[in-house]
Parts: C-alpha cells; sequence; structure tokens
DNA sequence: GGGATTTGACCATG
DNA sequence: CATGGTCAAATCCC
C-alpha cells in the first residue's frame, strides 16, 4: 500500500538523517571529552539507527538475491489485491457495516507492526504522558491471559478524518511496571504526526491510563536534534509474526526513554531511569542473539546500501529529505516494520525518487 | 455540546 | 471454545 512505503520511506530517510545527526552529536561529544558513557551511548544508538535503516533497505528492497525469509505470506490469506472485496460477508447483520468490516479487517491486517519496548521516567509515570509525537485515542482496553495489567488500544485520532489506520496496544510489563511494551500496527498517514496541532499536553492526564494526547509536533523538524537526544536510548523492536523460523526476529536497541520528549527536560539520560542493561534483560527473549543473525542479513544488502549512497548523492539536500520525513512519517517513532508486511502490496510513490537501477526492481 | 475515555459486547482467529 | 482485538453506547470532562 502507498502509505506503507511513504512511510517505509520516511522512516528509512530519518534513520539515516537520524544517524548523521548522532554523529555530530558524537563528534562534538569527542571534541569536548565527554563522559565514555555518554559517547557509548551514541554509538549505540547510531548504530541502531543504521541497523534500522539497513533493515528497512532489506526488506524494501526487491531483495533479487532470493530471500527465504519474505514471508509475504505471513498475514495469512491476505489476498494481492487489496482491494478486491467481493466475498459475501459471513455475517448477515448489514451489508453496509459487515462489507465496512471487512475492509477494515483486510486493512488492518495488512498493516505492519512493530513493537517497542520502552521505559518511562518517573515523571512520566506519574503524568501517565508519553509522547510519541502522534495524537492516540483510546479505543479499548483489555485483560490479557497472564498479564497483570491490562492491554490498552489506541487508534490514531485522525483515523476518520484522514484515513490514518495506525494503532498501538500499551502493555505493561508484569516484571518491571515502569516498562511498557509499545506495539505499532500500521504507519500514520496523517500530517498530524509531523506538524503543528499540538496543544501542549495538558499534564492533567488520567491515572493509569498513558493519556493519548499524545501530541507535541510543534517544531518538529527543528526539533530533530532534540528528538534524537530523548529518543531511543534504546530501542528493542520486535518484528512479530515472522514465518522465517531461521530469523527469528528480534532486534536489540539500546534502551529507550520512555519520557520521551519533555522539551524542556533534555537531561540526557534521566537520572536514574535509564538501565540498558535492566531493560534487555527484561525483554530480550533468551534464545538469540539478534545481531549475530541479522548481520547476516544485513551483509546481503551491501549493495543496495551502496546505491542508497548514491541515491542519497542525488538527493542530498537536507531540507529535501527532512522534507520528505515531514510529508508522512513519525522521526520519533521510527518503527521497523514487522516483516509480515506484505511487501508485494507495497506502491511505489513515484514522488519519491529511489529510481537507482536496481534498488527495487 | 463536543471530544475523549470507559467498558461490555461482539467479532475474528487459531 | 478461548483469547485477543475492535466497536459503540454510556459516561466523563473540559
Amino acid at each position: 500500500m502507498e502509505h506503507g512505503w511513504n512511510w517505509k520511506q520516511g522512516t528509512l530517510v530519518s534513520e539515516l538523517i537520524q544517524g548523521m545527526e548522532l554523529a555530530k552529536q558524537l563528534r562534538l561529544q569527542l571534541d569536548s571529552a565527554s563522559s565514555a558513557e555518554s559517547t557509548d551511548l551514541l554509538v549505540q544508538k547510531i548504530l541502531s539507527s543504521y541497523e534500522k535503516a539497513l533493515l528497512i533497505l532489506k526488506f524494501n528492497g526487491p531483495v533479487p538475491i532470493a530471500q527465504p525469509q519474505q514471508n509475504v505470506g505471513a498475514t495469512s490469506g491476505v489476498p494481492e489485491s487489496p482491494l478486491s472485496i467481493n466475498g459475501s460477508p459471513r455475517s448477515d447483520d448489514l451489508d453496509k457495516d459487515s462489507q465496512d468490516t471487512r475492509e477494515v479487517s483486510k486493512k488492518r491486517k495488512m498493516l505492519p507492526r512493530w513493537t517497542d519496548q520502552v521505559r518511562v521516567t518517573s515523571e512520566s509515570l506519574l503524568e501517565g504522558t508519553h509522547d510519541d509525537g502522534f495524537s492516540w485515542r483510546k479505543y479499548g482496553q483489555k485483560d490479557i491471559l497472564g498479564a497483570k495489567y491490562p492491554r490498552s488500544y489506541y487508534r490514531c485520532t485522525y483515523r476518520h478524518t484522514q484515513d490514518c489506520w495506525a494503532t498501538k496496544q500499551v502493555q505493561r510489563s508484569d516484571e518491571d511496571p515502569t516498562i511498557f511494551e509499545l506495539t505499532y500496527r500500521g504507519a500514520h498517514t496523517c500530517a498530524h504526526g509531523n506538524q503543528g496541532v499540538p496543544p501542549p499536553a495538558s499534564p492533567k492526564k488520567s491515572q493509569e491510563h498513558k493519556s493519548t494526547n499524545f501530541n507535541n509536533n510543534n517544531n518538529r523538524q527543528l526539533q530533530s536534534q532534540d528528538i534524537l537526544f530523548s529518543l531511543r536510548n534504546g530501542l528493542r523492536v520486535n518484528t512479530e509474526g515472522l514465518d522465517n523460523k531461521e530469523m527469528a526476529p528480534s532486534f536489540s536497541f539500546p534502551s529507550t526513554s520512555f519520557g520521551l520528549l519533555k522539551s524542556e527536560n533534555h537531561s540526557f539520560p534521566p537520572s536514574g531511569v535509564l538501565d540498558n542493561s535492566n531493560i534487555l534483560n527484561s525483554f530480550s527473549p533468551p534464545f538469540m542473539s539478534p545481531a549475530a543473525s541479522e548481520l547476516n542479513h544485513f551483509s546481503a544488502s551491501q549493495s543496495q546500501m551502496n546505491n542508497f549512497g548514491e541515491m542519497l548523492n542525488t538527493h542530498n539536500s537536507e531540507s529535501d529529505l527532512k522534507g520528505l520525513i515531514s510529508a508522512n512519517t513519525s522521526a520519533t517513532n521510527s518503527p521497523i516494520m514487522d516483516l509480515d508486511f506484505p511487501l508485494d502490496q507495497v506502491e511505489l510513490d513515484l514522488s519519491f525518487q529511489f529510481d537507482t537501477p536496481g534498488f527495487f526492481s
């Protein structure tokens, strides 16, 4: 779907820009002889950005070299033609409604999905806020079997006005209540994730639940640097529902700060809340070492990276790139699409000039 | 009054 | 049938 693709473009570019920005930060830090810890943190973030960019490339690319894990079939039975909705609806309630339901369901299935695990700061815990730059509206909550805390369901506030089908789930960790697992599904196609609308998040949030008033979009572009700092000191992204067994999908990134984007507080990391090892211990599945298996696949994408480098050269105006980002993606989420994202349904948005020969053939 | 949240019911899936 | 995900009416809150 075009939206998915737009989103990936932007995510990719934003990751690369992010990497660049972080590298600049690192250089500054090196100049100023900062602590080894913060330097290391920056390195981690840079690596994280590039890893994700590589992943995006990997799963976008035509990957002419047959890659077994293109789990196109992962989303059970999603037809190639997304809109071939003609089957008679199962229930006969209301014709109109049932058709809508099917459409929605189908749409939903095709949405990419990824999971972040983030730790809240004590501050944001109090406020119940987590600003990821988007505006979410809660539409449900459910007790999950075996989980201490209920799972909350959010969808983009602009679902109807802008046909934005992004959703997210928030699940508080049993073991460490300061950690929330955020499962995103679908890319934002609304404009609001990237541009203004953002009444200053009122601190009056509801108690247990995260506010859905996650807007904090002013100066999104201008603040990219700040965002870089406050975001993702560690982000662990799980791609779920992978079919490909040999590529058990768990990508570890350094831990993330959850009380993000409190623009007035850039102290970083927030004292006492960031503890990478803790987060990773809490969430890393024991079954694998992500890096190793991933790197093999990355190496297969190297030629793509080279091509991408060329592309960037032909496209290297920063404002240009930022424009792309602001057009349709979040610079903050930097999601990695779930591998069950049906690649064959990606439609190229030709306005984005990924025209390097062979890049997407 | 309008938008957001809550919550029980309904639906899809395995 | 159990479970997770979504809907939508009721309620809350500004």
